[in-house]
RNA sequence: GGCGCGUUCGUCUAGCGGCCUAGGACGCUGCCCUCUCAAGGCAGAGAUCAGGGGUUCAAAUCCCCUACGCGCCA
């Protein structure tokens, strides 16, 4: 891919909480859209909001990000350090340009201190509504000096007010959504400045992207709105706006937008309860993207040279967790054994199965089982008993309670003792005869062995199971089933 | 309240006026494979394309209205 430096995308989360699942998908849209055409991918932080802002949330998106595999070529590297031309990329360090640019404004009269109080603004707009009025015009737009100073020596602070056309309309040309006009007479006068001093946040988005020459705006759909007014100030600038797409959002399995109480939203929720980055961003491009093969597993390649912005949905997806699993079950089974040890080594320690106790290698068991592993856990989950013996699942107590158990175990506790070699082939051979000698249908053997030996009716192959596990813990586990029994 | 966006199987979606008796994926059901469970293979159920009006020889596809959902501003 040749460098293109014309195409710059951008993430700009608050820093005010985790790195939630709409948010990683932006993240990747950008991200991908980016490497697509050879552009820069910049993380800036938007950290206006002083009070609900924090250090541990930075860290957190940052990690997120980083987890999922996506990498930016500017901003910042950790809460301390940032790389790129255009630094810093934290909003509350770059509060004098903003001061600046809205003095710009100031004198060039397109835009105005307002000294009203929001809730007097409040009631002379609720009333205009009441009354079917169009929106009156901001009293403070036409303030006469005299008036002015009186609200100065008052100490009434002031707001900066941005002055939109009162006639026409604006037009937002996206790219996913196509021409959306709005009336400019509609749109009320935008604040920029706060009374405390500080941007809001559509102006100091508007001066960071231009500062950071932006190419592309790929956003939430919560942003439409704002657009026109965004728009409009780029204009009074004189800058050159980005072009704009906005995407659609993603909902909870009950159509409302997802959140906390639809269970896990943040990223590293799913990073925590197993899940592969590379499954969740596979899952996370298909919501709300698409390509008209309806194909569904990409490699991270094919993503970055099929993503389009035209390819996005207009409508809002609703999250599936239970695709998103079969997913994770896909990427699974296509890692080597050697590697689904490697990732799973944080939930095998929280089983006490890393390092691994004595018994066949992890990587072995990987390999026996991968097939059924569709979450991380899953990993400890399905290979434990081979170094412990675990509890007896339902059903592998309803085989071992029938009758003619009993002596089947007794009788391939003898058969086994001393069996010689004790590997796959040979002890399916010998236990096969069993069966035949006794005059039993292989079930009737194979069943409560499996049963004895691993404590549960589902589980691998059984003659490799029964090598793996060794002669010594075979035939001990027979013995032990059968004194159980005998109690029972 | 105003403005904006959206509405195709339960879910993600294909579809840009005739190829649609609406295709794929997840999930679901059944069968096959089989020592269990998975995986895999095959088959099936599942959408009168939100509803109603137009336009057209022909509409899921274009236009209008209504309903519902969501967002923004207030």
């Amino acid at each position: 891919m040749t460098p293109n430096p014309e195409i710059r995308t951008r993430f700009a989360p608050s820093p005010t909480g985790y790195l939630h699942i709409g948010g990683a998908r932006t993240t990747l849209y950008n991200w991908l859209f980016a490497r697509r055409h050879g552009g820069t991918f910049v993380l800036r932080i938007e950290d206006t909001d002083e009070v609900r802002s924090t250090a541990d949330s930075v860290t957190a998106i940052l990690d997120s990000i980083s987890w999922l595999g996506l990498d930016w070529d500017e901003g910042p590297l950790d809460f301390e350090r940032e790389k790129g031309p255009h630094a810093s990329y934290y909003q509350m360090k770059r509060l004098a340009s903003y001061q600046e640019h809205t003095k710009r404004l100031l004198d060039e009269g397109t835009a105005y201190p307002c000294y009203c109080a929001k809730e007097e603004t409040d009631a002379v707009r609720k009333e205009a509504q009441a009354k079917g009025q169009p929106m009156p015009e901001d009293p403070c737009r036409r303030l006469s000096e005299a008036k002015r100073k009186e609200h100065e020596a008052a100490g009434r602070k002031a707001a900066v007010r941005f002055i939109m056309p009162d006639e026409g309309e604006t037009i937002v040309d996206d790219l996913i959504r196509g021409k959306v006009h709005f009336e400019n007479r509609l749109a009320p006068d935008l604040v920029i400045q706060k009374t405390t001093g500080g941007p809001t946040y559509n102006f100091a988005c508007v001066c960071d992207d231009h500062a950071m020459a932006i190419s592309h705006v790929i956003r939430g759909d919560e942003h439409l709105s704002n657009t026109p007014a965004q728009l409009r100030l780029y204009e009074a600038l004189g800058w050159k706006p980005p072009k704009f797409a906005h995407l659609s959002m993603i909902l909870g399995p009950d159509g409302t937008k997802l959140s906390k109480r639809h269970g896990a939203t943040s990223v590293l929720e799913y990073r925590d309860q197993g899940f592969l980055p590379e499954a969740l961003r596979n899952y996370l491009a298909l919501l709300g993207w698409s390509n008209t093969e309806s194909k569904q597993l990409f490699s991270p390649e094919e993503l970055v040279k099929a993503f389009d912005l035209p390819g996005c949905q207009k409508n809002p997806a609703t999250f599936d967790p239970v695709k998103l699993a079969w997913m994770n079950g896909e990427y699974m089974r296509a890692l080597a054994p050697a590697e689904i040890v490697k990732r799973a080594e944080p939930f095998l320690k929280k089983a006490g199965l890393f390092p691994p106790p004595p018994g066949p290698s992890l990587e072995r068991l990987a390999a026996l089982e991968r097939e059924k592993f569709k979450l991380l856990p899953d990993v400890p989950g399905r290979v434990d008993f081979f170094y412990r013996e675990t509890e007896l699942t339902d059903k592998a107590r309803k085989t071992l309670s029938a009758p003619e158990a009993k002596p089947v175990l007794a009788g391939l506790a003898g058969l086994l003792a001393s069996f010689e070699p004790f590997t796959e082939k040979p002890l399916e051979e010998a236990i096969r005869g069993f069966c035949a000698a006794r005059a039993l249908k292989p079930g009737q053997v194979f069943h409560p062995l499996r049963a004895a030996v691993s404590g549960r009716a589902d589980g691998p192959t059984l003659f490799l199971m029964l090598e793996l596990m060794g002669r010594e813990t075979v035939v001990a586990r027979l013995r032990g089933a059968m004194s159980k029994l005998g109690q029972s």
